[in-house]
DNA sequence: CTTCGACAATCAATATCTTCATAGGTATAC
DNA sequence: GTATACCTATGAAGATATTGATTGTCGAAG
């Protein structure tokens, strides 16, 4: 899951972002609208957290253009401004919720779990494929009923792939989706082999009758064979 | 395809046998611990269904028991009691699956075909054609008994064809089952070609009597010369 | 503040796959 | 029968993927 912050203040800033880590979110910043602006059209988030005062322009005006852009994250506003005419007014251009500063950090991360559940892609409460069941709420795999365990980064690799059946994926979308944006510029995916590496015997000794294969110069694709 | 059905509640066994029957399971019944014992002693079940709860005795215990005799029958366990404890003890004992009740007849048929199909006995456990065999599940292949160590496209190769048998495949369709959709617009089949090559190649060496003849501007075909 | 342990990334050594250049086959027309 | 165009096969070279061992990182516990 990932999440882009979008707020100018860097100490509350950096506290939102040390929290929402250790809650396993992929987490993003942007300290001014240009370089929010430029990380949503360039990325894909589930949830932007948006600061409606910035130093170079309003965030209502962002959540406008996001609107324009059909963009398809859920967007949580951020405003130290209590007023009602703010809510009232980022509600109606498409927020799906509004969070007066200050805020508790457990409070901020029930609003981003919530609008996560209800943004979910397809309203689907469970991912299947072949025996594995997925419960993206809770983190939870199941293999023909039984509890598999998988590591953070396994889990958000698996997690991919079942969100999108049939779907050869390219590995530097998989990174950037699963890793966030520092991915960019590597030379060599050497992480992602490690991860697919563990996340594939976990699957196998666990008796999973699906398999991720390697697509030569590609990515990877999750079959039933 | 056998299953014994271990249920005291006469209502629930019989709407139980009634459903698997339908499904063309040879299926039997056991009302107590006693009776259960003496069935599993005498016959070879594919499948047993194993109520924990027993008027004379717990359902684990008999669990405990034929693994101790080693014996092959994939196991479910269904129980009301739906502490995780049991669950986690009748897995620990070895059980295929749990099946907490109440539960719909749909998910008990589902399970039991995860387990047989797990259980290899279920449809195919083993390929053959000539005296190649193959071995869906754990990837195996065998020439005359002799293990031959494949590449993985040469096996995913080798299990199309089989998997298939006496069937005259189309080139692009060959590609697309193992490469996989991004296959599409190729212009050329050189990678089919090469992966050929070299599966012919350990076919012929490890004595196998099939082999896989092109045919002119369509595809391949598996043939006993 | 330090230590510990779990997790993740890196590195180096293989293993595997495709591409390329080239050669050999097969069908059809003349 | 031979010429031609198109398929198919092959070996070697280069690109990519996998693996196990090692090292780094971070949060939790002491």
């Amino acid at each position: 899951m990932k999440i882009l912050i979008v707020e100018d203040e860097p100490s509350l800033r950096e506290i939102m972002v040390r929290t929402l880590t250790r809650e396993q979110y992929v987490v993003e910043q942007a300290a001014d609208y240009a370089s929010a602006s430029d990380k949503i059209a360039a990325y894909d988030y589930d949830c932007i957290l948006l600061d409606i005062m910035l130093p170079d322009g309003s965030g209502l005006r962002l959540l406008e253009e996001l609107k324009k852009r059909r963009n398809r994250a859920g967007v949580i506003i951020i405003s130290a401004r209590d007023s009602l005419d703010d809510k009232i007014e980022g509600l109606e251009l498409g927020a799906d919720d509004y969070l007066p500063k200050p805020f508790h950090l457990a409070e901020l991360s029930a609003r981003i779990r919530s609008v996560l559940r209800r943004h979910q892609r397809d309203g689907y409460e469970c991912l299947e494929a072949g025996n594995v069941r997925l419960w993206p709420d809770s983190r939870r795999v199941e293999v023909d009923g039984r509890p598999l365990e998988l590591l953070r980064k396994e889990y958000d690799i698996l997690h991919y792939f079942m969100a999108r059946p049939n779907h050869t994926v390219d590995k530097a979308a998989l990174a950037e989706g699963v890793w966030g944006d520092h991915i960019d510029q590597v030379d060599n995916f050497d992480f992602v082999y490690a991860q697919m590496k563990n996340l594939r015997r976990k699957l196998h000794d666990a008796g999973a009758d699906i398999e991720i294969r390697a697509v030569y110069g590609f990515g990877y694709k999750l079959v039933r064979p």
